[in-house]
RNA sequence: AGGGGCGUCGCCAAGCGGUAAGGCACCGGAUUUUGAUUCCGGCAUUCCCAGGUUCGAUCCCUGGCGCCCCUGCCA
């Protein structure tokens, strides 16, 4: 697999590689993509994984995937899998360079021997609620533990045997022994190993000790010669302890820099909140295209190279910010504007019958697939008496810039005739439109337009009744009813769901040519938006197409959306 | 006086002492058998505020103000 070319715009990482290399302190660049496997990657990770594989691509390094699974109580085997056919979906190779900090076990415990003999870390007694004691809070330092001054020898001892499994999980930790003073918290003498009886999805049962996150990251990226471990702002209080164990340990020290997470309007971005949904049934799972996750997406449609160009477009920094949801979805119709083949769908149909055209016939008009691109070819759309439309392009009291159907209007049906609307049949009851019966200039076919006829504005998108397949249409918008739900104090975000975030259609019928359609592919149904075949839950008699996201629509920006 | 960050157009974001790039959004207009696409044009005399240094400051200094993160044996 090549890496896919990625634009890098302008930024301050580039800027520090840039001097890095200048100054001969790097010849080459080697960055990582570190994700925990404890849920899905989401469209925050795909920041990351362009900003890291891109800055590889760009300055021809490497960039490696390591899984940080030092938790095994949240990490699973499904996860690590799901990752890396994301990753690689987005278009990115690792090559021979993946590695789990797992890997790393062995040389880990080796390192917090080391510690211990360099005096630098100590075993620790304390119980999970005395040790919060003793840490203090913001504005006052912490205590020393009571068990700070063990000898060396001790604490060797001790820990040698905490790895051993003799003692009960939970009852001690090793601690590095920094500064329990400390204005930063994290160098308040923080906890490098805890006692965990987990089973972990890589190393089983060989081990009953794991390192906490401070003394397994560092530790991989200088085992990996990582030149630049880039990290979100939130590890920025870390750096000094990233830096201490590095030179503590005397080993490889890589430079941490933090850049800003990525925020979408009217979603939620975390793991946690994530795992929420799909717990708590908001969503059908990881992969619900309402998500904002790889798989959501990739199921809604979005492709994996206009996410590309979202992270790109979005920039990276140091500010806290919420990008605007339009600017992906410009990126999916910029994408898909070029790739997807036009076809017709009507969502919700209205049924219209051509009084003029011949009973029992019929005939095929043919319909470029692009309408820029003759390279996609054409297909045939047939034509008959009987059609239908959708209901949004008939109103029975229309405005005069409504260049639709409307009692007496005229429209053209896209690449096919003019037609013109005679008679409006309701229901007695219910008094709703169930019909419209329309006569068809003969002359106006495939987009002719006889000479002193007069062109009709309005173009609308239609199927014929005895041609058209029947299916399923899923309409998906926003997760959420708010921009920011963050900016709602002291309100949850599930406060927020939108009810309409899911619409499904079953009466809808699109043009037969779609019934080839295979799962994933997509289409532009003219002038509604992107479908695509839903991969999961498309059969070949029941054809299912989620909508990735609608076209413009100035008309309906004009009516007051 | 707890520590660490951030503050350039509605949302992102370049800019690194020489007189405010770009994208999205928004507003006009042209083309169009998708009210789509495409195409033209508009959109910060101003860079959180106040002082200072300088011939000149968004960029340097000082002092404010606002917002975010940090007290897991999570990452």
């Amino acid at each position: 697999m090549s890496q896919p070319t990625v634009q890098l715009a302008a930024n301050f990482i580039r800027n520090i590689i840039d001097e890095d290399l200048a100054s001969g302190k790097h010849q080459s660049v080697i960055t990582r993509f570190p994700p925990e496997p404890n849920g899905y990657l989401h469209i925050g990770h795909a920041k990351s994984i362009c900003l890291n594989f891109g800055l590889a691509a760009h300055y021809q390094g490497r960039c490696h995937l390591r899984f940080d699974d030092t938790n095994p109580v949240k990490e699973e085997q499904e996860y690590i899998d799901a990752i890396k056919t994301d990753v690689r979906w987005l278009g990115f190779d690792w090559g021979e360079h993946e590695y789990h900090a797992s890997d790393y076990f062995e040389t880990l415990y080796g390192y917090a021997e080391k510690l211990v003999e360099k005096g630098l870390a100590y075993v620790c007694d304390l119980s999970p609620e005395e040790m919060r004691e003793y840490r203090g809070t913001l504005t006052e330092p912490g205590r020393d533990s009571p068990y700070r001054s063990r000898s060396r020898e001790e604490n060797l001892d001790l820990l040698r045997r905490m790895r051993a499994g003799e003692f009960a999980d939970g009852s001690r930790v090793l601690r590095a022994r920094i500064d329990m003073a400390s204005a930063n918290v994290n160098l308040r003498d923080p906890v490098l190993y805890r006692i965990l009886r987990a089973t972990h999805p890589r190393t089983g049962t060989a081990w009953c000790i794991y390192p906490m996150y401070d003394f397994a990251h560092g530790q991989s990226d200088s085992i990996e010669r990582i030149t630049h471990s880039l990290c979100t702002l939130e590890f920025q209080d870390h750096r000094p302890l990233y830096d201490w164990l590095c030179e503590a340990l005397e080993i490889y020290h890589p430079r941490q820099i933090e850049f800003s997470r990525l925020n979408l309007t009217y979603t939620v971005m975390s793991k946690r909140r994530l795992l929420e949904l799909v717990n708590e049934k908001h969503v059908s799972g990881w992969d619900d295209p309402r998500m904002p996750t790889l798989s959501g997406m990739r199921r809604r449609g979005f492709t994996a190279s206009a996410i590309r160009t979202f992270c790109e477009r979005i920039g990276i920094g140091k500010s806290d910010s919420v990008i605007d949801l339009s600017v992906l979805e410009d990126c999916v119709r910029e994408d898909l504007d070029q790739t997807a083949p036009r076809a017709m769908g009507v969502l919700r149909p209205l049924k219209v019958t051509l009084t003029n055209y011949p009973e029992g016939q019929s005939e095929e008009f043919t319909a470029a697939s692009h309408p820029k691109d003759p390279a996609m070819g054409t297909r045939a759309i047939p034509f008959s008496r009987d059609l239908y439309v959708d209901r949004d392009d008939f109103m029975d009291d229309p405005p005069s810039k409504f260049f639709r159907l409307g009692p007496g209007r005229e429209v053209r049906l896209r690449y096919g005739y003019i037609i013109r609307c005679d008679e409006v049949i309701k229901d007695r009851a219910s008094g709703e439109v169930i019909e419209l019966r329309c006569s068809y200039d003969p002359e106006t076919g495939g987009g002719a337009l006889p000479e002193g006829r007069k062109k009709v504005k309005g173009i609308i998108h239609w199927v014929s009744a005895a041609h058209a397949v029947p299916v399923e249409v899923r309409l998906y918008d926003r997760l959420l009813r708010v921009a920011d739900p963050s900016a709602e104090k002291g309100r949850d975000y599930r406060e927020f769901l939108n009810d309409a975030s899911l619409e499904v259609l079953s009466q809808a019928l699109v043009e037969p040519s779609l019934v080839e359609a295979a799962p994933g592919a997509a289409f532009q149904f003219e002038r509604l938006g992107y479908f695509c075949v839903d991969s999961k839950d498309s059969r070949p008699g029941r054809m299912v197409f989620n909508r990735s996201v609608t076209l413009r629509d100035t008309w309906a920006k004009m009516v007051g959306d």
